[in-house]
This record gives structure tokens, C-alpha cells and sequence, in this order.
DNA sequence: AATGAATGAGTATTCATTCAT
DNA sequence: CATGAATGAATACTCATTCAT
């Protein structure tokens, strides 16, 4: 953390380069187009991120961080779940295999299992919030949320969702009407 | 013409490797692999599937002869249309990046828009008959369908959905609540 | 064995190549070198050979088949065992690292063991039959014979041997009185 | 001046550390790893060896020295010559590549020439004393001499020498016969 | 003078695709 | 037609060396 500062900007740069390149291309690309990109060596790049899964994982907390401000801002917001996933949904899918990256390859699991628990928490506290103020049926679950979550990201990525912002909208329509209490 | 005869044996067990090779691993493995397990060279391979999307196309395009003949058969099932997308959603997943690689990558969508005209007339008619038996909301269109294959393939392709078959089951529930017929 | 006849050649151009180059070089050229002085490309070199060991193992195995021809020859020679050490000296260094590379680094020793059994059954039987002619010590063993071997195999490696076959006659000289009975 | 003695510190560190080290694993590990086990910088090594058969040549240079230090103090031994050998015997090995290193692949030969002649120094005298006090073979030279450590260093580096200090031992044994007067 | 971050050349290795047999 | 050997482009990764701090 205590870092020279160039490390640090160049870290930074990095991790900007890579949102870039995998959006633009694919998580596939080969790393000296992130390291080109962010005008560093490829040594560099290594050093920072020593797999792509690293990489991958930082852009991932990267994103949990800004849905943590978000809750802790909108904390008094009675349907903050709602707003917590529609957040999480506009952004599925702006770097489209990053999470299937990070889940399915990764050494051990290693990289995914902390960020998945602090998913998991992200969610926790927003569910009873809404829950207590009847937006939301009160048996879901944090695991539902998850799941809606995984929809969205599979609208995103299927052929149905090349029409865009327009597709996800759709798919959260008729997904946030199975969370609506019922009756 | 005992050579054709050969050949289109070759062909089916290339087919049946490529499901089982690309299920149990992914479908990046190198292709060498599939015709060893199919028992042909690898010259075989290529000459009747001329590249990794080929082989993609033609495992898809048996899954569509598939739910074709599920709606030749049930035509008379007023919630057709329910039935088809559960069969679909059972099989989402058997080979997860499989309908990401016809999509994604193939060179000029050669492959997938056949298959994708195919698979929007595939829902048409069940879609039709079960909006005039009142089973499902009369709104929807076949591009929400389409859009709720997605959702189901994106909870079979994230953490959420490693929890197997229980998972589908939740995300259809979750989601099927919102096609019906509202009142 | 019964490989395509393009294949057996390739691969004791191969070996050849690597015999070259290791002699010339060293064992840790870059196995490029090896595959552009054999005219093939990389791939095929790492079809025969999947490492820098079995190459190294190949080279070695061809040497010991050589000595048990030798062997089989001069079974009359009740010198036959100083003949023998003659011989292997006189190779020795022609691949500076290559027992080295062999022995040290293999994974797991795979390729040595079975080699370094096949060189104790070597100079099992010659001993015998030069003890039996009182040529040698009659308390000398095959692990005496094979720390002689790595005696030579010092000397030509290190500066002293750089004078060439001088120094390895001198070796063997010095050493071989150690070998002649006593009295 | 502090900082004099500062270098001098670190100066000996890295030899400390490099000899650890290339013992350990070989002298070929990234020179990263001297420079951490020293707890010094890579700048700070580079400094002080500006390349590896610099670092080598250090490490050779105080095994000389401890060389020379003993026949200092053993000039009155008529077996001085052997005493050494069993010494420098007795070290062989420890870093098993480390004169081969200065030896094969430095910058000229720039490294070793001088330690060469520093060696060949050393054993002059030993010899003389101990073939004047006959009790090794009037007609051996100091290249012989050379050439008998380049025997032990072969048993230590070889498969046979894995045995451990019972190998040098033995083939001293057998060596040593070779040096003493016939007769 | 020390540190350790950055660089990038060098190398191993894989695998899609072609083509001799 | 089938086979599987050969090819070589593509890519990950390491580490010696330099140099900004």
C-alpha cells in the first residue's frame, strides 16, 4: 500500500488498460496488449498482476468497492436492493467473461472465494432493509439475489442481450416480478 | 457405397466425442482431443467439421431437431410453451461456453444466424398457443423467451449455479412468476 | 516403432542435432537451435522429444547401446573391462552436461533410473570376467567402476581436461593403478 | 567512514548469501535470491559483483585463500601435498557448478585466468616439499595434481557421488594409490 | 549509496491447421 | 478417404540489467 509512486500509477494504469482491453476484446487477449496499452513493460505488468486471474479479481473489487459506497450512501433507500441490483445489473456484462475468468479457471479458487463472501455480505444488509420495508417478499434469500444477478449476467452474454441496455431491462422486468411480495 | 456409410459414422462419433469432451472439460480443449476420443485423425476431424464452430453449430443444431420434435409431439399441450422452455433450461449448461462460441467468435456469424432464425420460429407457434389458452401473459414476445433462455444459461454459468439443478429450478420459479398472465 | 518412415528420420536428425549443438554448445541451448540445425519445426521436436531430458536421455540411452554392443563383441578379452572404461572415457565430455542434465534436474529422475540400472548391468558382467582373469582388483566393484567414470568425466570437465585427450590418458593413467591388483 | 564499513558489510552478506544459496539449489538461481537472502537490494549486488562469474569468482577467491592459509601453517608436514588435496577434496562440491561457471561461461576467461595461476601457485610448493620428502611419485606435476581434483569434483557431480562423503572418500582411496612412489 | 520498480529480450510450450503417406 | 506427422505462429512467463526514487 505503502507504494513509490509511480508503482502506484502504474498499477492503476494497468488495471484501467485491462477494464479497456478485455471490454473492447475479450478476458482472452494476450496481457502485452494490456501492458501496451497501459504503456508499461510486460515485467511490469507481472509484477502488479502475477496471472490474469489477478488481474480479473482486481477489476472485480474494484467494482465491489463502488457497490459498497453505494450502500453505505443509499442506506435509508426502503427498495436499496432494488437500487443495489439494478447497479449490479447495468454494469453485468460491460467485460463479459470477467466473472466467468475469475470462477471457473482460477488457481484453487483462490481469488474468487474472498470476493464471493464479500458479494454475499454486500447483499445481506440492503435485503433486510428492503425486506423489513415490504418492497421485497420476505423468503428471499441473499442466494436469490445472487441468482437474479447470474440472469442478468446471462442476458448479457447470450445473443438476446446484443440488443443491449434495452435486453437488460426487459430481463429485469419480468425477473423483479417474481420478487415483488405477493398478494 | 460403403464409404458413405463410414463417413457418416465418422461423422456421428465425432459429434458424440465433441458433447462429451466439451462437457466434461470446456469447450477450448484442443481438438486433438475430441477425435481421440472419437477414434479418427485429426484430418478426419477437420474435414467434416472445418473449424471449433462447425462442430459448435452442428451440436446446437441437434438440440434444436431436439425441441422441434418435442413441439411436433405436444402440440396439443396448452402449456406448451412452458414444457419447451423447461426442456431447455434442463439442458442449458451441459456445455456451458457452448452457445458463447457459435455467438462470440465465429467468423461473420456464419454459423449462428441460421441457427438463431431457427430457434426464434422453434418458439413461435408454442408461444401462440399458449397465449390463447390464457397460460402466459398475453404480452410477452418471443424475444422475452429468448431473453429467459438467457437468464436460465446465466445462472447455469455463475457461482450461484454451481449449486446444480436446485439453482435452475429457483430461477425458474423466480422468473416464471412474471410471464404469467397477470390479474 | 513402426513409425512413418519421415518420422524416423526426423527423429535421429534430431538426435543428431542435439548431439551437435550440446557438444558445440551446451546442453542448455536453447532447444530452437536444436530443431533449426535438424530442419524441422519446434512442434515436431517436441512430439519425440516432450522435454530437454528425454532428448538427453535419448542421447545417453544411444551411448549405452553402444557399449553393450562393445560388450557383446570383446566377451573373450580378459581386459575386457579396462577396454570398456577405455571406451566410455574416451566419450566422456563430448556433451559436457549432459549426465548432469540427465541426473539432476529430470523430473522425478523418470529418464535416469532406468538408464543408471541398464549402466550397473553394463559393467556387471566385464568386471567378473576381468576379476576371474585377475586383470582388475579382486575387491573392486560396479560402484567402483562408476566413480572411476565419473573421475574421467571431472576431469574433462573441468580446466585441467581442457588440454584435451592428453589429460584424460593422464586420468586414466593415474587411476587405473589403483585398479590392478596388489602385490 | 561509515559507510565504508556499510559496503564492506554488505560486500561480505552477499557472498555469505550467494554461497548459501548456490550450495542449496545451484548456481544458476536468479541472482534475486542472493540479493534477498543478503537483505540487500538488486542494485546493491549489482554494485558490488556486476555480474555472476563475478560472484563466482569471489567465492573462489576466498576458498584460495583458505588454501593458501593452510599451507602456510603446514609447511613442516613432509604429506603437505596430500593434507591439501584431502582439503580442497574435502570442498569439492559444496557449490557443485560454481568453477564451472567461471571456467566455461565467463566474459575472456577474464574471471578465472588469475585464480587459475593462483592455483597452480598454490600446489607448487606442497608438491615439492612432499616429492622431496618421497612420499609422492617423483614425476608428478602440478598439472596432475589439478587433474586430481578435477577427478573428485567429477565423483561429486556424478550419480555414483550422490553416496555422499563415503564416494570421495573411496575414490580418493583409489587415487591416492596412483600418487605414491612405485616400488 | 541503497532500494526495488521497470524494462524487454529470451525461451518454452501449445495447438490450429496443413499435407505427405 | 483416413491418418497422424510436421509446421510455426502465438503466448505466457522469467530474469538480467538498468535507473528513478
Amino acid at each position: 500500500m505503502n507504494q513509490r509512486s509511480d508503482a502506484r500509477r502504474n498499477r492503476a494504469g494497468i488495471l484501467r488498460a485491462a477494464e479497456e482491453v478485455f471490454a473492447a476484446d475479450s478476458v482472452n487477449v494476450p496481457l502485452q496488449r494490456v501492458a501496451e496499452r497501459a504503456g508499461v513493460g510486460r515485467g511490469t505488468l507481472y509484477r502488479h498482476f502475477p496471472d490474469r486471474y489477478a488481474l480479473a479479481a482486481a477489476l472485480y473489487e474494484e467494482r465491489l468497492e463502488r457497490y459498497e459506497e453505494l450502500v453505505e450512501r443509499e442506506r435509508d433507500d426502503p427498495a436499496i436492493v432494488l437500487t443495489l441490483m439494478a447497479a449490479i445489473s447495468a454494469e453485468q456484462g460491460r467485460i463479459p467473461g470477467l466473472f466467468r475468468l475469475i470462477w471457473a479457471e482460477g488457481p484453487g479458487r483462490s481469488y474468487l472465494d474472498p470476493l464471493w463472501q464479500r458479494s454475499i455480505a454486500l447483499l445481506e444488509e440492503p435485503l433486510r432493509i428492503s425486506q423489513r420495508a415490504g418492497v421485497v417478499r420476505p423468503d428471499l434469500t441473499v442466494d436469490d439475489l445472487l441468482t437474479v444477478v447470474g440472469m442478468i449476467f446471462g442476458v448479457v452474454n447470450s445473443p438476446a442481450g446484443q440488443a443491449g441496455q434495452a435486453s437488460v431491462d426487459r430481463a429485469l422486468d419480468l425477473v423483479l416480478i417474481g420478487l415483488r411480495p405477493r398478494g
